[in-house]
DNA sequence: ATTAAAAAAGACATTGATGTCTTTTAATGG
DNA sequence: CCATTAAAAGACATCAATGTCTTTTTTAAT
């Protein structure tokens, strides 16, 4: 919910990278793409947005493949959102009526805006270190099982 | 955001029939599609839906078109949701891991649970009457703008 | 009955998200 | 340098949501 499959195929492609680099492997597309059970070449694309982006780095080539850079365990949740989904969508009137504003806010205005930003919180707060380091093996196995 | 395009134009069209009504007129879908800027033959096939839903009437012909009924101003928004987006979508994994069960729930589960109760609750007390009656007159004219 | 009006129904078009296939670029070992 | 490997890039396909157009059905007034 809320979000696109683009976002969840991202998220368990860099945990899935972050965990073979515990193991002190790097990872090849294919390799990804089978055990995550996704499109090998839609997941390209969002591998390689993940790279432009400095979340992970790539090398081409033999023995090349993908691995975790400086910034990959510090990447924030809400960085991934706005690669794949934006983070506009957010600020738009859950009941598509006109934009909320002082003295025309819709009759959900607070609340929504209320559980809006309580989620972007959290996923400004979150990053990909978080979700390994303090998670259980059960969550760990779940990135390979299809959502 | 959370919603589809269908969802809005399904609530603005049954708060333009039933603030219509109010002022005792009954209304046509071209006047419906106009004041609203929905596409009209899409904006038919919603309308259509809400009238087997019952949560409007309508007649065909002559001095025809959409009017409130019995039911219209005791509707909840969870109803609409229902009938244009759907609810199975609020029961998926936020992350897109596997469904979160005992045992086995993803790193943000239980916050993210309680904002999807939270809209479920909003958007099941909340009636159409309510949004008409507790609501400013801005609010009102809001409906017909473009989301 | 006939005609006109308006919703209902259904065929088709467009668009964006998702998915597939092929070609190009870069890196490595020989 | 050459062959191989793997990511990068780009063209094309599919599908669901959205949007448009035409035909059918129902109703009301004359």
């Amino acid at each position: 919910m809320f979000l696109s499959k683009s976002f969840g195929y991202a998220l368990r492609g860099v945990l899935y990278v972050a965990l073979a680099d515990k193991d002190g492997r790097k990872v090849q597309l294919d390799e990804i793409a089978s055990r995550l059970s996704v499109p090998r070449h839609f997941l390209a694309k969002i591998m390689k947005t993940m790279v432009k982006e400095e979340i992970l780095s790539s090398t081409k080539g033999p023995y090349g493949g993908f691995s975790v850079n400086a910034g990959t365990l510090n990447a924030k949740l809400i960085h991934l959102v706005k690669i794949t989904d934006g983070v506009e969508q957010f600020n738009t009137c859950v009941l598509s009526l006109r934009q909320c504003k002082s003295k025309n806010f819709c009759p959900l205005h607070f609340q929504m805006m209320k559980l809006r930003d309580d989620m972007l919180d959290e996923f400004s707060k979150r990053s990909i270190g978080d979700l390994l380091e303090k998670e259980s093996p059960d969550f760990i196995k779940s990135i390979s099982t299809i959502a």
